[in-house]
DNA sequence: AATCGAAGGATTGTTGAACAATCGCTAAAT
DNA sequence: ATTTAGCGATTGTTCAACAATCCTTCGATT
């Protein structure tokens, strides 16, 4: 998720316990509120405004702009500031655009039995968490299933690629999160895809995930369909 | 290739020439002597250094910083500075497994006949550098190739991950690149592929490609062979 | 002699203040 | 009503300073 690494190692060879630079801790102070839904699309964030209430420098502030830029939480707009970032249709379909070529990928390529366990680890998290109605925990397990297809090919560029689309995706889905059945719908999917992928059909499973994709696509695009475009 | 937009439209719908900002100026220069092979792997960059060097600040030069390591062309060690990146035999292995996952997710999708064309021009590229010889010619043509293959897709996305890969690869292809052949060895496989996709062909030239992206992850695994790791 | 520990120097991380450039907005002028 | 000019605010960038941290060197200890 950060894009530096979170325990380094001294030249002596000692592990040194990462204390995050007060520019990561702004950046990820201020992704927690981004997804929080503490800060709506289109939001602008000013400079001068955040230093004050994080208590650190503008210059400080600036470098955590250009982090979250980097992972497109955040757009700016030069000599305007920055913004929420937010996705209109086309933005959508390029997320999964994205996500396709990844997940579909990375289950293609099948993954150890632990790999495969931790898929069927968040099946059962979601099941549990739509018995308990909670649509909150749902949305999470159903990222950690993704996640989890994803963490099968062993890659860290995919992961911190697959990282950086959730939780753009995170950005506005508090509007999809209102409807109570949006993530319990996708648990027979998730479901089918994993008994697949125990069974060692991974073709089978990479086809059940694309068309899983595909619906999901869709459906979003609908509970989207009026916000702005840019 | 770089995070904000080249052109940007002011509230009053002007169109505005995209003047690039100094520190986005920093972070094309330095992107530009690492392609060119004047910063290897591994070297430090000081930020008092460049900034003198460039004239500029170095409260921008860390901004430039910020970005290039968000390319992962540089990487981050807390308070020692920042260094070109080197890539070990796992980060080959990982980078071409992102290869794997966008072209062929990619290629499988197809594309307009614009987009096909523009594979096809790709081709003719590498061909014409080869029989010129001009090795170096041939691998720009070799990565249009690919990134002719991803641009179909039509994600923005896509491209810039591809973008940014393909940098990484450059970052280290200056060994690679004395190797005369290196190139041409490659130029049937991509007229095949780009046959494959012209006859509507696109599970087998996604086939293809991904033989393609084996033997050259192997192949470069070859020449690479002894260099660091981290 | 080898190991350990304590200065020393250098570089990064962060702050604060300053200034020019640019933007959006408001109000005046045509 | 449209355009222009001016104004306030915010960003972009620089500069200077200081604390924190690291690597190295040197010296002390066993």
């Amino acid at each position: 998720m950060a894009s530096t690494d979170p325990a380094v190692r001294t030249a002596a060879g000692r592990l040194r316990v990462a204390v995050p630079s007060v520019a990561e801790r702004v950046a990820s102070e201020l992704r927690l509120q981004l997804a929080e839904g503490a800060l709506l699309p289109g939001a602008r964030l000013t400079e001068s405004t955040i230093a004050e209430d994080l208590g650190v420098s503008r210059n400080t502030v600036r470098e955590a702009f250009a982090e979250l830029a980097s992972e497109r939480l955040v757009v700016r707009h030069p000599n305007r500031g920055v913004f929420v970032a937010s996705l209109g249709a086309g933005d959508i379909h390029d997320v999964y655009t994205v996500r396709r070529a990844i997940e579909v990928s990375a289950l293609r390529g099948g993954g150890s039995p632990e790999d495969v366990a931790a898929v069927r680890a968040a099946v059962e998290e979601g099941k549990r968490a739509a018995v308990a109605g909670d649509d909150e925990a749902g949305g999470t397990a159903n990222q950690h299933f993704h996640g989890a297809i994803v963490a099968m090919a062993g890659s860290p560029r995919l992961n911190t690629i697959m990282a950086q689309v959730l939780a753009e995706m995170r950005l506005f889905f508090h509007k999809a999160t209102a409807d109570a059945y949006f993530y319990q719908h996708y648990l027979p999917d998730n479901e089918a895809i994993c008994e697949a992928l125990e069974a060692g059909e991974l073709d089978r499973a990479a086809d059940l995930l694309s068309a899983y994709l595909d619906r999901s696509e869709d459906k979003l695009a609908d509970v989207h369909g009026e916000s702005g475009t840019e």
